[in-house]
DNA sequence: TTGAAAGCGCTAACAT
DNA sequence: ATGTTAGCGCTTTCAA
């Protein structure tokens, strides 16, 4: 490589750009941003200096002048989970067609974290979509007060001046109990999530409520605690089958606890679904792969991103209201819940 | 909530906090930051001062002044894959205890996505950990002579003065082709991912050395190219068992590959591993879930994930000189290279 | 131990 | 159409 280092002497900046090509330093920030009318020959020589130069705007600089950060900050509970890799994905499209960066940061379901990568943002971002794992954030008051919109997505926020985009949980619950029931399930079990979060909430008070619209007494109904993961399934369904082996039909609160919950039961000599149905919620992309492929409730992950970070960018370049938008969900039937030799009485629906 | 909003006037200065604190701006600077010695008195106003305004520095502002970005640049072709995902998570974890910011960059494997991200980040970081899918990024240049650090992970960058965080995938390929052998395979087929990335071409030369370590001959080595994705995986095999249905030993270069192609066979009739035996590489979460379990070669994300951030921050904070490190790998047996009733003349090894 | 003031690189208001 | 200059909020000399 016969390749001279052009300028040892750290960044280029505007000035020098200005100097080479013998306009002065607002002319060569006109010429290059476009905010005010530039002779062309003047946009050419700037153009020509910079490109020689290797100039590169200082965009540190920029923003604490123009106030203008052009980037959000997105906080999630789990990047390894492909159901939040996903949606980080959509958003980091979407804000890079507004020019926009994204800021990201990983809590681990920890509250603490949260809040502190919350306080960071600050100054750092123009907004924040936020899947939060604290039902309150009492830390975001001073992000609401300094006027940096925040949008929540998939886990509700109660916080006035919020912009909220999430998912139907409680009627995506309830028609789970309803086809779980038309499936020819008898006996219910249910592995809810972890108390604080409100899809959790959410969907048991759904599930419930279906069940209690299709007839089940409540006597029929049992459930275990268990986190939002595969081991948490696993361990969840454990639990419930050692307390309630009659149980027939299984409701999980996601796809990750129905598989790790399905797959333990198949390896303890259950069969799926002849003996026990499962049915799981998010329809992430392995719940279609197994054997047998999982019943879900489908949430439109995807759909929910591009409109969080659609209304975060309109909050934050034209100072939209934020709303809150409920995005339905729809069942999935899969084998987990179809059974060849049913004993139900259901007839044509 | 009877809350009244205490400063509607935009975010709190440092004037400000002096002002209140009856100190000059600089003593308020330094009680802050505690650069200098500032009296006891004098840290204590400030300190109370900056809580009763809700104090929060610039960090813009700062970053123009000290140079400091805090902030490192992560660019990967896809955040929706666990084994990145789980990297990510990583990366962010230890940079977030030093203190340090992650901007992310998803590439979706565009060549072009990566160099508009890489020379977006100039300026706004202190160091970037790159998963590129392009062999020799020119892009790469410019931050290399800005002296911005820039770690290469998983996939190789050829460039000096670049860090390399690798896996030793040569060694796992060969490994891999060496057990499908002394499992029990005959005729061997591949699935080879795309010619530009380095881990594709060092897997393909790895299994075909193994292969003809052990004796194998080319004439019953058969490859197709596929994309690193489960949909990749399960075209590859289709074309594979089309034109060379006497295949009984798959090789994929990755997992996600393989579990597409095992999927697929398994539909298609094949019974895995009697009949077909598969291996992959990675060793993602879900590999040890599948039903048989996949065979495959353990990549250490995790530790070459750390080895990647801790480089990084080495070379940014104290001035370090780029290495190159290359993990070992470890092949995992599993159910789909364990034949129960093999022909294979295998003694006890 | 403290304060005054320069200046990081850029944009925008104010001049010409 | 272009140049001059103030100043974004902060850190850090330089002076006291």
């Amino acid at each position: 490589m016969t390749r001279t280092r052009p300028e040892p002497a750290g960044p280029v900046t505007l000035k020098q750009v200005a100097d080479h090509a013998g306009v002065s330093i607002s002319t060569a920030s006109n010429a290059l941003t476009g905010s005010r009318a530039v002779s062309p020959a003047s946009v050419q020589r700037v153009l020509q200096a910079a490109a020689a130069l290797g100039y590169r705007r200082n965009e540190v600089a920029r923003t604490l002048r123009t106030g203008l950060r052009n980037t959000v900050g997105v906080i999630v509970p789990d990047v390894t989970n492909p159901f939040w890799g996903g949606m980080i994905g959509t958003i980091e499209r979407q804000a890079a067609v507004s020019g926009f960066h994204v800021a990201l940061t990983n809590t681990e379901f920890d509250g603490e974290r949260e809040s502190r990568a919350l306080a960071g943002l600050v100054s750092r971002v123009d907004g924040i979509v936020l899947f939060s794992t604290q039902p309150a954030a009492a830390t975001l008051q001073p992000l609401l007060d300094m006027g940096i919109p925040v949008v929540a997505c998939d886990e509700v926020v109660e916080a006035p001046g919020l912009g909220g985009v999430y998912s139907d949980n409680l009627a995506g619950a309830r028609d789970a109990a309803r086809h779980l029931v038309d499936s020819g399930g008898r006996v219910f079990g249910m592995l809810e999530g972890p108390e604080a979060l409100s899809t959790a909430s959410s969907r048991r008070r759904g599930f419930r409520a279906g069940l209690r619209e299709a007839g089940v007494p409540d006597s029929a109904v049992h459930s275990v605690r268990a986190e939002y993961s595969f081991e948490g399934g696993r361990d969840g369904i454990r639990r419930l089958l050692r307390e309630h082996s009659d149980v027939d039909a299984v409701f999980a609160s996601t796809d990750n606890q129905a598989i790790g919950a399905m797959l333990e039961a198949l390896n303890a000599g259950r069969a799926v679904p002849d003996d026990l149905l499962f049915c799981g919620f998010d329809d992430i992309s392995w719940s279609a792969r197994l054997a047998p492929p999982l019943t879900t409730v489908r949430q439109d992950a995807d759909g929910m991103a591009a409109a969080a970070i659609d209304m975060l960018l309109e909050m934050v370049t034209t100072g939209a209201a934020p709303r809150v938008e409920v995005f339905p969900v729809s069942l999935v039937a899969r084998e987990s819940t179809r059974r060849t030799l049913t004993a139900s009485p259901v007839t044509i629906t």
